[in-house]
DNA sequence: ATATTAAAGTTGACATGTCAAATTGTTCCT
DNA sequence: AGGAACAATTTGACATGTCAACTTTAATAT
């Protein structure tokens, strides 16, 4: 389906990615507050957690891809997180180049520790919101997120 | 209405901020790079002449709530954008701490020549989303942004 | 086989974001 | 009026993000 929007830009709401990026902005200020409050971990952190968590062993390159973040920092951050003693790295056998990365007991228990609290947070923001509307916005989550990847404006 | 969600995070994405945080990365890379190729305008810079020119002669503390930033930063921003002839900038009659932010000519006529460009832009993210889930997207982002004011979460 | 191209990760330079303290002007209280 | 408390902006120190170049190893093509 295809629609047109008619386009006043009365106020800057008026703009999808203005909306976004302003709840963007107090999410993740809300979520460095927890995070700050509750453990020693930055959002960066929590979420490279996380992706090892749930998927086995990734490389650096992987953990990249899911979090939407730039290669370079993260292998920086990495580096410092090992130094935490947070993540453990572990050459691959086949490939020498990748390493694979590993949460160490340290991290298990953080993240044991945080879950709780970081779900009672998911479910704090989601109250007020049925199921059927949580469907419908990851629907449209995904729309946008397909349409940004097309580069081409003309 | 309240809920209760089944919380099983098998993957990164059950969090819907981790969704929202991909999602803004993936926009921003592509705002930015459309701003880039069009102007020599930054997502920032292009979001303050937004609420420039939406409201009436903000103040940089005004501007700094519409755009969700910090008024440091954009303390620095403004001068910047001060410099490069984009805004122009008035001490209030009344309060003399506040400076009262302008557009120029030349940030109108970027403005003139951009603003297609960029509706075009938002066009191309909201075909394939009907008039009604868009409604109800812009429903569900402000519970959510509703929601993560609410800094306790005990 | 070996030269070319590409992928994984690292590094450096520089821009942007965050936080807190400092500055200057205003308002409120007595 | 005189001072305490507050508001708007600026500044400094430091963390994080972005981009591009570089190193090492792997894959591909002649």
């Amino acid at each position: 389906m295809k629609h047109r929007y008619a386009m006043s830009f009365k106020n800057p709401s008026s703009f999808v990615t203005f909306r976004l990026a302003k709840l963007q902005s107090r999410l993740n200020a809300q979520g460095t507050a927890i995070l700050k409050e509750n453990s020693g971990l930055s959002l960066v952190e929590w979420r490279v957690i996380q992706v090892i968590r749930m998927f086995d062993n990734p490389s650096l390159s992987q953990i990249a891809e899911h979090v939407q973040m730039d290669k370079g920092q993260l292998s920086r951050k990495i580096k410092g997180m090992i130094e935490k003693g947070l993540l453990k790295s572990q050459r691959d056998d086949g490939d020498k180049r990748i390493q694979k990365l590993g949460l160490t007991e340290k991290a298990i228990e953080i993240n044991r520790r945080l879950m709780p609290i970081m779900e009672q947070r998911q479910h704090n923001l989601l109250t007020d919101i049925t199921p059927d509307e949580l469907d419908s916005f990851y629907r449209i989550i995904d729309k946008i997120e397909a349409a940004s990847k097309i580069r081409d404006i003309k």
